[in-house]
DNA sequence: CGTATCATTGAGCTTAGTCAAAAAGTGTGG
DNA sequence: CCACACTTTTTGACTAAGCTCAATGATACG
């Protein structure tokens, strides 16, 4: 199945009858929010397996980005059917939904960053990354500033911002609009709003100390006391 | 597995070993930043599966959050052996696995919301629904509003003061600290950061039209034309 | 009844969103 | 080949929302 831009792959709703794998090319899994807004949740590459989440209907829309976008359809049926009979299918299709579950925790890591540089940084590592297979330090962005919007949930501009902030600070380059090269890994994945590392400010000082306190305090009572609502 | 508050499930970093369910109780998964900052990626309810995402080590620390918790592990070796040889273990293995998807994709929504008020109502009817099987108008937190900070990326003073505007604007209501009812659903699915709702502003007017042109324009030609770096 | 933690509220500051417009690419047709 | 139309990207000015720091209640536990 050979896309363009923009051509729907299916549509939110409808029931889920094939997987689907990008061979080549990119796409994009979003919703459309009442108040107009996209929110896309899964960026996918080449090699990426999607579209089995839910078993009854799709979540999701599934959309081709780039012209050109080649995208192999399993019919679910046959699939499963494959499965039953062969375990080492069955065991790759559990492989497959991992790949998925890798791909939705990154993006989680990255919507839980502070700041919008940070978001974009990290994007920035996580797209290498996924591209080359393995960590690099240049990537084409195969997308518009408005889908790594709609991806990082922040507005075109401040992607655009955040952009030109991390190459006035020397962390990345442009060899073109969509050429990134990163030049400070370290800035990015370190990065913390006021510049300063190594701290520990919350987790550690206010929160673990309860958890930690705990833990010392009744190890040796074995599992605990009470329940009552509320924990602690 | 009986824990106790903050008690250590399994480590980030160490061989997976084990598939874990939650019994009773409430746990999370989380990451503790450079920074010293907690994200936690995955609240952990009655019935919830969880730790299999990766087949190498753990790439998040799972706790307990409430005393009295209780964790089921099935060694992997033994469950995947089993489901080499029963198809159907195999397919539940894989509706476990779904299962997670589900979780991840829920929160990826609610990170992906504007606003601190519409993320933590999100929250609240995802919560809901999960605690009670279906769409429910009462909940009672089982975590504190800490965690709620940290799995919706916000800090605790703008959770617990989004949670008094929801109540000051009468869609929801507390009959305890950690007890809450949802009286107007509609207002939080719905609701938009200006307070109007149905006017479609920029997917559908800037972002779409693209989109939408190029299907049109190329629908006929089938599989595109060009595919150079960069799309359109 | 202290002593933690949990929860709420206030004041000031930083950051991202919004509105608006200009600049830089990209492809098309004359 | 160049001018035009369109999209993508960047930048500016202003506004609004959330974070930080700080202090004060509320609640559970020993």
């Amino acid at each position: 199945m050979r896309c363009y831009h923009g051509q729907t792959i299916y549509d939110e709703g409808t029931p889920v009858e094939y997987w689907h794998r990008v061979v080549s090319g990119t796409a994009r899994r979003f919703v459309v929010r009442p108040d107009g807004r996209r929110q896309i949740i899964d960026l996918l590459l080449a090699g990426d397996v999607f579209g089995f989440g839910a078993r009854g209907s799709h979540s999701f829309t599934a959309e081709a980005i780039r012209d050109g976008t080649v995208v192999a359809r399993y019919p679910r049926s046959r699939l499963e059917s494959v499965a039953r009979s062969d375990t080492r299918v069955a065991q790759e299709v559990l492989e497959m939904a991992l790949g998925e579950t890798g791909r939705l925790q990154d993006l989680i890591l990255i919507l839980g960053r502070t700041t919008a540089q940070e978001k974009v940084g990290a994007f920035l590592l996580h797209l290498a990354e996924r591209l080359a297979g393995h960590p690099a330090d240049r990537v084409i962005l195969p997308i518009s500033r408005y889908d790594i919007a709609d991806y990082l949930a922040l507005s075109v501009e401040t992607v655009s911002r955040a952009l030109t902030s991390l190459k006035r600070n020397r962390i990345i380059t442009f060899t073109g609009t969509r050429q990134v090269a990163i030049l400070d890994r370290g800035a990015i994945e370190t990065s913390n709003p006021l510049g300063q590392v190594g701290d520990r400010p919350r987790a550690e000082r206010e929160r673990m100390s309860a958890s930690d306190a705990r833990m010392f305090d009744s190890a040796d009572f074995g599992p605990s006391r009470a329940t009552g609502v509320g924990g602690r």
